[in-house]
RNA sequence: GCGAUCGUAGCUCAGUUGGUUAGAGCGCCGGUUUGUGGUACCGGAGGUCGUGGGUUCAAACCCCAUCGGUCGCCCCA
């Protein structure tokens, strides 16, 4: 990227700490992360387990651009979200066209349903999983690029859907061995009626107590009334309490509805618990809202959360279209699963004589070509090779070595891996014999 | 965006009324010992004390700014 065609209006580095030096390495992005070993091997778990609880459901696999045009974002979450407002990674192409990194999925895969024609299959169970973007204050569980696994069904009005989904989520939290402490809290919002008659009630009667509200939710009062009720603050608290309650709202579908999500729930044996002021931060949300909430990651403690948002496609210029959905964090899933070890070496090959050297690259090959997992193990001292391959942890070590200047192959390994590995081992052993 | 706290070798950390060449354990590299073996001993490499200023005869230590981590608020997965 030459300098010549950067915008004229580029504004010059002001701060001299954020620029490097040319002797000095740049350090990571904040809120970006560079994963590693267990670490990652958990990552990869998440993933994983995702991916064979999403094929059990039926769900399909998509996979989409982690750019679009600003206002798929800014249409679909709503101006005044803070998502859109301050949290957004924007900027102008060379073609002077406003893009966005993705900040979530749900409006992405809303345009893709959309421009793809994906009507057609419609009701439509998809998943994916990715990076999303967020300009946010970065804290344990909570980065400026992180990964979410994702699961939609689009084209659907019917309750059953949102109770398939909830279910999804239950079972693959149980495979990821995490549920334990881990609550599902429900919430209705009702159908647009019943939500906008609640919105009205909640503004009126908080606007009566404005000056008791903390600064927060004067603030919120004008752009999400909603959130108030999610307020820890705890002069809001008093206040939220006696605050008008969504089931008093609540059309006879909307209640209706309701009864159907949580009757398909118990008859599957998901347990739940009713959040009546759990409230979604995202516009398009109505009826189901849920959050699968743990108590060990702190302030993080949101694991899985979605709801169904039926108004988003209109937002995006097509039919009226009923959708759920819900996304989670696959760095707050990997902290619960905790470290996972990384998977020993069927076998290490160690070249005990610099000489053996060829051998040994030789029978790692063989090995690997036959589906064994083998690290070969030919530097540093060479009297010290074999207790390397020991630290390093092995069902079965080879060991090549002089003996009496002849060249000999001694073995190492576990019961279990003996008799997995015999036959592969005794064809290198052979191999090596004839050598 | 706001508040708090932290930042010394690859890792975990010592290092206080500011005072000679900044230390340990682990890891890494090498040597000796052992020799069907995850041993023990010896040695070595590796540090702009996050970065930039300031105060001082003297700063890892005090002050300011900045970058980054962590925790809380906000928001959200």
């Amino acid at each position: 990227m030459s300098s010549k065609s950067a915008p004229p209006d580029t504004p010059a580095i002001q701060n001299p700490a954020i620029q490097t030096p040319a002797t000095q390495t740049p350090q990571a992005i904040r809120g970006t992360q560079d994963i590693f070993g267990p670490e990652a091997e958990a990552f990869a778990h998440v993933v994983e387990t995702f991916e064979r609880v999403r094929k059990l459901y039926r769900f399909r696999r998509v996979e989409m651009p982690v750019f679009e045009k600003t206002a798929v974002f800014s249409r679909s979450l709503g101006e005044t979200t803070d998502v859109v407002s301050k949290e957004m990674y924007s900027f102008e192409d060379r073609g002077g066209e406003s893009l966005t990194l993705r900040p979530e999925f749900t409006a992405g895969l809303a345009r893709a349903y959309l421009t793809d024609g994906w009507q057609q299959h419609a009701p439509l169970k998809v998943a994916t999983h990715g990076p999303l973007f967020r300009y946010e204050r970065p804290q344990k569980g909570r980065y400026r690029q992180f990964h979410q696994i994702d699961a939609e069904i689009i084209g659907a009005a019917e309750p059953q859907a949102d109770v398939e989904l909830l279910v999804m989520a239950d079972q693959l939290l149980h495979e990821l061995g995490i549920a334990d402490g881990v609550t599902l809290h429900l919430n209705t919002l009702g159908d647009a009626p019943s939500r906008e008659a609640w919105r009205l009630a909640l503004i009126d009667y908080f606007r009566g107590h404005k000056e008791a509200l903390s600064e927060d939710s004067q603030d919120r009062l004008e752009r999400n009334p909603l959130r108030i009720l999610d307020s820890k603050d705890p002069r809001d608290k008093t206040l939220t309490a006696d605050a008008p309650k969504i089931d008093d709202f609540l059309s006879d579908e909307a209640q209706d509805f309701f009864a159907k999500v949580t009757a398909g729930l118990d008859a599957a044996g998901v347990s739940w618990t009713r959040a009546p002021t759990l409230v979604r931060g995202l516009d398009y949300y109505r009826h189901t809202a849920f959050e699968f909430v743990t108590d060990r990651l702190g302030a993080q403690g949101t694991v899985l959360g979605g709801g169904r948002y039926d108004g988003l496609i209109e937002t995006l210029g097509g039919p009226h279209t009923s959708a759920v959905g819900w996304a989670a964090g696959i760095e707050r899933l990997a902290m619960l699963v905790g470290e996972r070890g990384e998977a020993k070496a069927d076998v290490i090959v160690v070249v005990e004589d610099d000489s053996l050297l060829t051998s040994g690259i030789a029978e790692v090959s063989r090995l690997r070509r036959s589906g064994v997992s083998a690290e070969l193990v030919a530097t540093g001292s060479p009297r010290k090779r074999f207790d390397k391959a020991v630290k390093m942890g092995a069902n079965a070590i080879l060991a090549l070595a002089l003996r009496d200047g002849q060249p000999a192959a001694r073995f190492r390994m576990d019961d279990e891996a003996a008799t997995a590995l015999s036959d592969q081992l005794e064809t290198v052993v052979a191999q090596f014999a004839a050598n």
